[in-house]
DNA sequence: CGCCATTGTCATTCAGTCGTAACAAAACAC
DNA sequence: GTGTTTTGTTACGACTGAATGACAATGGCG
């Protein structure tokens, strides 16, 4: 956090919050960027990709929700890190942000104490993955430059999906993740495909890690969803 | 809550407001201390800091901001919430309050229903079940993030009711809940099930604790129910 | 074009979990 | 003490959700 200096998109229609929340996050060490519709937001994105998003829930032409969604069928923004602006009031909807793959919520009016909090939070969370990109955990490396899996010095066969996966999990580890934030995490929002699909992928990956006997690492959490966890 | 007394600090000039606060705390089992202005608050707080702090936004003399600054700047009172009573219309400033790293917002007017709902929000987020919903009680430790519960360092398998039973009880610690209460919480309103049944699940959340000797945080209060309790 | 890898879906099998009833044990009232 | 009520414990059938294997569709590549 202090060697790299992360950015940090502002997507917000309101000048006052949205200065706010700048000036804190450059007073943390952090770069704001900032836009304040959805559209100003994905031409800002396509010069940089920033490192974590803040998205206001209702914005000018395309709500929040619908930037979500479409920032998660990207492949590169796939993996950028969503935190929700949301009213007091609309946290009813949670159910439908979650379901669009937002990694967590902050309910307006907030301190930019509890957002820093939040931020650094899922920072934490998304961590892992080095400024190579390279994440390593349970006895695993994943090399996204090389998009590779290796178990100690020996190199893992994976498919694309499986690899996604395992990738999406070890940067998500300690965590359960139902199967439609898989969907929207590691197959991109907005696809139409089976829920059960996940329970396929999910076998193949573990058959993928059966022979390094890593398999235990993906964990099902029964009426819940899947985890990959270090701790048996 | 229950076993500890909760502190709180309300700085309001209008008698009225304070005198209503005072006896809403009161009756919700907390204690109450008061003060006028933010010279009086300063002096309340240097013989006790109390554990939240209720601030009015317009104070004679030093405002209510300008006191909440300087309480974060404080070591000693860094780590208080605060909750800013504001009155309608000045909602618009919120933004340089947040700034100031107050907690939360109450428009006046207010219900007292309404205040002990946010008090015990910013209570439970600052302190205990905050950011990811760990819960940590008697030696164990609900992670609902992971979906998962730990002694110490090691995991505990356990039934998806008996997760969900545990995490209830240990968020609601110190308290008898009936069997109906129970099947209320726990299995969620509406559902027709035997009262029975509970004992059943509370039979196999014992057993799962047994083998951790935790098996006697859950105790049977005859005639009335269960209860969560570190205390034997 | 034919081959192979990969993908999504489905049907089946398997395993874990649930609620209930039945009986044993304990606590209580008298 | 006896009788009654309440709770503990176990066993079991029904059910749900997950694992698995097979299959057809797709798409890249030589």
């Amino acid at each position: 956090m202090a060697l790299v200096q992360k950015h940090i998109l502002i997507v917000e229609d309101e000048s006052s919050i949205r200065d706010m929340v700048a000036f804190a996050l450059r007073k943390a060490g952090m770069e704001a960027m900032h836009a304040a519709d959805a559209r100003a937001a994905q031409s800002v994105i396509g010069e940089r990709v920033p490192d974590l998003i803040l998205l206001d829930w209702m914005l000018p032409g395309m709500s929040g929700i619908d930037l979500a969604r479409r920032l998660r069928k990207d492949d590169l923004t796939r993996e950028v890190p969503i935190i929700m602006l949301t009213a007091r009031g609309e946290e009813t909807d949670r159910v439908s942000g979650l379901d669009a793959g937002v990694d967590d919520y902050v309910v307006k009016p907030f301190s930019t104490r509890e957002l820093l909090a939040r931020i650094r939070a899922v920072m934490r969370r998304t961590h892992g993955e080095d400024a190579d990109g390279v994440v390593e955990l349970g006895g695993l490396r994943v090399d996204s430059a090389a998009h590779r899996v290796f178990c100690g010095e020996q190199p893992v066969h994976i498919g694309p999906t499986e690899y996604r996966l395992l990738h999406f999990f070890m940067t998500h580890a300690e965590r359960v993740y139902t199967r439609s934030q898989l969907l929207d995490h590691v197959w991109g929002g907005g696809v139409y495909v089976e829920e059960r699909t996940v329970d396929v992928h999910i076998r193949r990956l573990r058959k993928t890690l059966e022979p390094l006997s890593k398999d235990a690492l993906v964990q099902t959490v029964r009426g819940a969803g899947y985890r990959f966890s270090t701790s048996v």
